[in-house]
DNA sequence: TTCAAAAGTAAATTTAAGTTAACTTATGGG
DNA sequence: CCCATAAGTTAACTTAAATTTACTTTTGAA
């Protein structure tokens, strides 16, 4: 989570994390937060909407990565994030040259 | 799946999807198992490991979303894939002008 | 400084994901 | 055409995710 110190005391920021910075769980756990939040929703509305419990959201608000794919992308469509994947560099070493078919990884 | 139509016969291809359309879980398997042949790793391989069972493994090849996102970024980390976070357009209706801090999204 | 609303927690129960093991079905090289 | 190997399926079982309900804590505006 992103975090200020002021004083000795602790701030949770509700700001947007950046979405250029590598994937992590905490990183999606905070980007869904900072856009329901965004959004003016409450646990309880997206909880209504998508017929999901609260202990639920609140597990993938925290980044427990021990949650079906399936109800992550529900909220994830709902708030209007998506993912994207992202394939390592091509750092493998061209063994056979000759433009070989499977080779583009 | 990406089909060719050769005079009836159906052949799933085993090429990498592009990456540059937007996400669907059939594309994320689609990624997982062209990385993993291309990479010329047998399910067992990868199930042996990260202490996977196959039928996992062939759920998640399958785009099934009912799996734990968990299990999904172990192979996904072992095969050299990663998620970016993508936020939608920003298509909302200003209807607070005054550059007010929560309008990112 | 209240106080209501939102967030977060906890425990018991239900549901279903994940494993294991054995099997069947492709697939491709020799 | 064989046959070994990889892919995919099935069923019984174990584990744990998800729900429900009720409770506690935090937060922020009046």
């Amino acid at each position: 989570m992103s975090i200020k110190q002021t004083l000795g005391r602790v701030v949770k920021s509700t700001e947007m994390p950046d979405l250029a910075k590598s994937f992590s769980p905490k990183q999606l756990a905070e980007s869904i937060t900072a856009k329901r939040t965004g959004m003016k929703l409450t646990l309880v509305d997206v909880s209504k909407a998508l017929s999901l419990s609260k202990p639920t959201l609140i597990k993938i608000e925290k980044g427990d990565t021990n949650v079906k794919l399936a109800n992550i992308l529900k909220v994830m469509e709902y708030l209007g994030l998506s993912f994207s994947i992202i394939s390592d560099e091509h750092t493998q070493n061209n063994n056979s040259p000759g433009a070989s078919d499977d080779q583009w990884y």
